[in-house]
DNA sequence: CGCGTTTGACCCGCGC
DNA sequence: GCGCGGGTCAAACGCG
């Protein structure tokens, strides 16, 4: 099943948390269909796309719609260096507890996997979670667990795992991001003047997770920390906030009908889209230092940019925490927090002309395609807002490019993508306090009206702009300060 | 003494 | 085949 990961993470709150909420089981079960079909329907594909490259390649199409809830790949046959790569991991860890990054390539039972994926996150958002100092064993113990065959390392580790990149203004060395690191290498980059320092994760003696940190370049405020892995033990409840935005990012990228259709660009935006829309309480304390308070929910985090390339063989995803959304009359600028206000301009800000320049931006860095889904296109939004705009074809014909308007008819056609908007939706309305559920199908609805006016009317407006707009619709009578309401109390 | 960091060596993949 | 760059290892080192 293709169930996006962090579709799961939200079904699994709601069913676990707040079995009242019918809408999420309800979603969860639509999801669970279309995906039934989108597999059958690309293994068909797969034929034809044989000699795609690069992440549309057959072999990886494939991997992609074998994508587990985990996302861990699991790969038979791993070469000496994967081998190598994977040997702390231990296979006999629950299942359950995996939340990160890969892909599991092996064909698993999909709704056990969703079962255990729903376990796993459970046992990070459950009162009895545990510090995991306290739940795996000491170094020692670590030490001794290094010597196990590697014949009987863990087989999720995948050829060319997904990362997840994520800038962010930091003073500090490191951003705390709950996990625990220990640094084990360092390295001088090509083109970068500060030093590449390689982490890995020892909340687990055995967790294969690493994280790069490097300063960038271009300003050594920001840092630009990249995460590769999945997590084979609990999370500690300070670090399932970043694991389930890093995982709701990957799944995003592992979407073959979205990566190999309609370009990175789209998917960028789709990316951004969910990111955009389930974070209605984000702000840079939250997201970096991850209070026991927010990440009790798995929230998402907004990204006022994102991007995604295949460097090195490793299909990335970049997040962009350092830009600051532009001034807006919508409501949705109200759910940042003062603090990106201050923030100073972003390098990438320039990619807000995207409507007026075209469909993508290039990167000149990296070599990605930058699809700017801020919110500094408010024509554009506010046009959505309305649904008699949807109508007006002639407004999106003069304004966009063909190849537009027609990517967007594609994405906002795919039943992956209305799945993930509708989780995004019900994270969206799971955060409010009350009154959230009976907001649910309203929200959905909406959703699914204005993927229909788009898809039918080839309204040439970027995936994303559907959440807003769907989002907005949820809340007409919010002022800016209150469009996105904070949850009253955490759960637990 | 234990643990984490540093740092040079080594391995591997990729491009030419 | 070779060189380059990324990534990892592991001994040496420093600190509490």
């Amino acid at each position: 099943m293709v169930l996006p990961v962090h579709f799961l993470v939200v079904c699994h709150h709601y069913c676990v948390q707040d079995q009242k909420l019918e809408s999420a089981k309800k979603v969860l079960e639509e999801a669970r269909e279309e995906n039934k079909m989108l597999k059958f329907l690309d293994i068909l594909q797969q034929g034809n796309s044989a000699n795609a490259k690069g992440v549309t390649s057959h072999e990886e199409s494939e991997e992609s719609e074998l994508v587990s809830l985990s996302l861990g790949i699991s790969v038979k046959g791993k070469t000496k260096g994967e081998r190598k790569h994977c040997k702390r991991e231990d296979e006999g860890m629950d299942k359950g507890l995996r939340l990160g990054l890969d892909m599991n390539l092996d064909p698993v039972d999909h709704a056990e996997a969703a079962n255990v994926s729903s376990t796993a996150s459970s046992s990070g958002e459950g009162g009895k979670e545990e510090e995991p100092s306290e739940m795996w064993p000491p170094s020692k113990v670590f030490k001794a667990m290094k010597n196990v065959d590697k014949s009987e390392a863990s087989q999720n580790d995948q050829p060319k795992k997904t990362r997840v990149s994520i800038r962010a203004r930091c003073d500090t060395q490191t951003m705390n991001d709950g996990c625990q690191w220990r640094k084990y290498g360092q390295k001088m980059a090509k083109g970068n003047p500060c030093p590449r320092a390689y982490y890995r994760c020892t909340v687990s003696p055995l967790c294969p997770v690493r994280k790069q940190v490097q300063r960038c370049a271009e300003d050594m405020s920001i840092l630009i920390t990249t995460y590769e892995g999945i997590h084979n033990h609990p999370l500690p409840i300070s670090a399932t906030a970043m694991a389930c935005t890093t995982s709701a990012a990957a799944s995003m990228l592992q979407s073959p009908s979205l990566s190999s259709q309609h370009g990175h660009g789209l998917v960028n935006s789709a990316i951004s889209s969910i990111t955009n829309f389930t974070a209605p309480n984000y702000n840079l304390d939250n997201a970096l230092n991850f209070s026991t308070y927010h990440v009790s929910r798995p929230h998402q985090f907004y990204f006022p940019n994102s991007s995604i390339s295949s460097l090195n063989s490793h299909p990335t995803i970049t997040l962009d925490l350092t830009a600051p959304p532009t001034s807006s009359n919508l409501n949705f600028s109200s759910g940042f927090s003062p603090l990106q206000s201050s923030m100073s301009p972003s390098p990438w800000s320039s990619y807000s002309s995207y409507f007026n320049s075209g469909p993508l931006t290039h990167n000149r860095n990296h070599g990605d395609y930058l699809l700017n889904t801020g919110h500094q296109n408010q024509p554009y939004l506010e046009h959505l807002h309305h649904p008699i705009c949807t109508s007006n074809n002639n407004f999106s014909q003069r304004s966009l490019p063909d190849s537009i308007i027609a990517a967007t008819k594609a994405i906002t056609s795919n039943p992956k993508f209305q799945s993930v908007l509708a989780t995004a939706l019900t994270t969206y309305v799971g955060n409010e306090a009350g009154g959230g559920r009976l907001r649910a199908n309203h929200v959905l609805e909406n959703a699914e009206l204005n993927l229909k006016l788009c898809s039918e009317n080839t309204i040439g407006c970027a995936s994303s702009r559907y959440l807003n707009v769907s989002s907005s619709a949820l809340n007409p009578q919010q002022g800016n300060s209150s469009i996105f309401p904070l949850p009253s109390l955490p759960e637990q």
